[in-house]
DNA sequence: TGATTTTACCAAAACGTTTTGGAAAACTCA
DNA sequence: TGAGTTTTCCAAAACGTTTTGGTAAAATCA
């Protein structure tokens, strides 16, 4: 593996000269340039990472952690979300670094505090923000740039990421359902701690109000999030004496377990029952029948919040610090709509 | 952020000695290295990566780069297999690299190129092998550490890896389909270059022609792994003279997008038409009606990958090179086994 | 006792870059 | 012509570790 002294003795020129050659400074003839790009190129010169990283005191690798319950992760999501952020980074010859870790746990902690403190990352990336989020306390603290999606109570002005507007999604998807006759609309959520869930819980009620339903208590039950999770809560709602006519569910994969369920206890989705999801995640196209979902652009999202992140680690002036995104509501025939 | 340097000045001790009290050398005294531990924690020390993979010639860091089509990538089998790398790599104190490039582009070069030439990485992890894969030449020739998912044609004895043994589980599936009175069997497969597409077709032939069908050309289709050409590829099934009355498919998504498609031309799945996956992703337990499937450990997989790509980078003694995996088959009503 | 071994520590070199602060050579202009 | 300016290059100093090759002091042994 030639190191860039190997090139500079081959061209007899210093290393200093080879160095600037190769980053473009201007002070280095056309010609010795063109020589010593050509002959690191012929002997396949590639920089040290470790010891650029040393010197510039920066890693150009920025990283993510998935918020994973033990051992699998399954979510379409972070797949995607994954791929946005890899994408974003490699463009501008940044890395990405993953983990995985389950939310709030002491191994979430001890991999933020070796990432940030042995400086491997420049930066971080955090979605599922909780609202209250020791992860936005703590790189607040050791300054060291994030973003975020969806802000946490903890941030203010200074909150720098995505934010996701789902008011109006979730007025015309309950206008939709309401249109249809559904009047007992029931909410299958996730863990109380998440922003999604206090945003979109929010925003459902906000709605139904809107439109001159009483919103149930009775009617919201926890999920996690998972098909399974969405399974039981289903199981529950259609054990109640009075089951809803219509099921919105906080996210695609819930919605999938809630399709299921409904399906096992021999209900016909899309005229028995109405069901709607969140995220438009590739399967809810292939679901029987085919899930209604406010469909969010993941991956543009992530590669938005990495792009954030980099201006940051760059210092660069941000105009837009807050960028707000709209779900676009796909129907499909799970909420009984078009065919 | 305090360096190895303050730590020392603090406790009036060299540098050595504080690097070696850490790392655990018995040549530092017991009350020694204690005054040093709690200092170094007191402190927040922890120690710069880069510094110390300079010094060390080694990153501990493991890469992998997803093989996915342009943009998104939505196969929950890749979520798996990051999560089970990057947990498996986790407890060793070990980090995840991690980047997304299309199979067999530029783009996939010149990530190896840099990974690999700029030592930003101890080893590699490959699935998606192909029949004649340069990466394994390239990698091989570098003489990086790899493992790998399925073994190419390029490796002989010298594979380190996961391979997968089929052959018993589609022997069992076929045995299963024909046993319900399916003898027009059809195979959507992947790009030919695969070596999970070679494998699977070929022990999907065997497998019929030892249930005394004779294999038809016809009824083989090429899909693309993901659920639309899976919808496309039975589209084309469906349309054929004698359609087939069950179908294979090369992995779970295509086989949801097969269920789609049945689904719109008014089949019912696992009465009309019997449909089989493989992989097992969560989602296949899912569908309507839930996916007959050869479930594959894809968590367990990553983590034997990971693991035994860390062996490779100590230089300890590999007994087993080759871990095979046989996939349990999971019959669901999609094949009108039983409900 | 003096010779040998063990214990506990350390100075300095190395890892491969980038950056700082010049400095010689080649121009430019009056 | 000679003073200033620009061009092109370079030596040496970082960056924060780990490792090498020691050396005094203490303990052990004959």
């Amino acid at each position: 593996m030639p190191t860039i002294r190997d090139v500079a003795k081959t061209l007899n020129l210093s290393i200093t000269t080879v160095s600037r050659a190769l980053d473009g400074y201007d002070d280095v003839s056309k010609e010795t340039r063109q020589r010593v790009i050509e002959t690191a190129q012929a002997m396949g010169y590639v920089p040290n990472r470790a010891a650029r990283q040393l010197r510039r005191q920066r890693t150009d690798t920025i990283g993510y952690i998935v918020p994973a319950k033990k051992p699998q992760f399954a979510d379409p999501f972070f797949a995607e979300f994954v791929a946005g952020l890899g994408d974003e980074a490699a463009s501008a010859n940044y890395d990405l670094l993953v983990s995985t870790a389950p939310p709030d746990s002491p191994e979430e902690q001890t991999i933020y505090r070796r990432w940030v403190q042995g400086g491997k990352v420049d930066g971080v990336v955090i979605n599922r923000t909780r609202l209250n989020d020791w992860r936005v306390n703590f790189l607040r603290e050791k300054k060291i740039p994030f973003t975020c999606l969806e802000r946490s109570l903890d941030q203010g002005e200074e909150f720098l990421g995505v934010e996701t507007d789902i008011q109006d999604g979730y007025q015309e998807l309950l206008g939709h359902l309401t249109a249809q006759g559904h009047s007992r609309i029931a909410f299958i959520g996730a863990d109380a701690s998440l922003k999604v869930q206090y945003d979109r819980l929010r925003a459902f009620q906000q709605a139904l109000t809107s439109l001159g339903i009483q919103p149930q208590a009775h009617l919201v039950i926890e999920g996690d999030l998972t098909p399974e999770g969405g399974y039981q809560a289903m199981l529950h709602l259609l054990a109640l004496d009075q089951p809803p006519s219509a099921v919105v569910c906080v996210n695609d994969l819930t919605a999938i377990g809630a399709i299921h369920a409904a399906h096992d206890n021999h209900c016909v989705i899309g005229r028995d029952l109405a069901i709607a999801g969140f995220d438009g995640v590739a399967d809810s196209a292939h679901t029987q029948p085919p899930l209604t979902t406010l469909d969010q652009p993941v991956y543009a999202i992530a590669r938005t919040l990495a792009r954030l992140l980099l201006q940051a680690i760059a210092r660069e002036e941000i105009c837009q610090r807050v960028i707000t995104i709209k779900p676009n509501l796909l129907i499909r025939a799970s909420s009984g709509g078009k065919r």
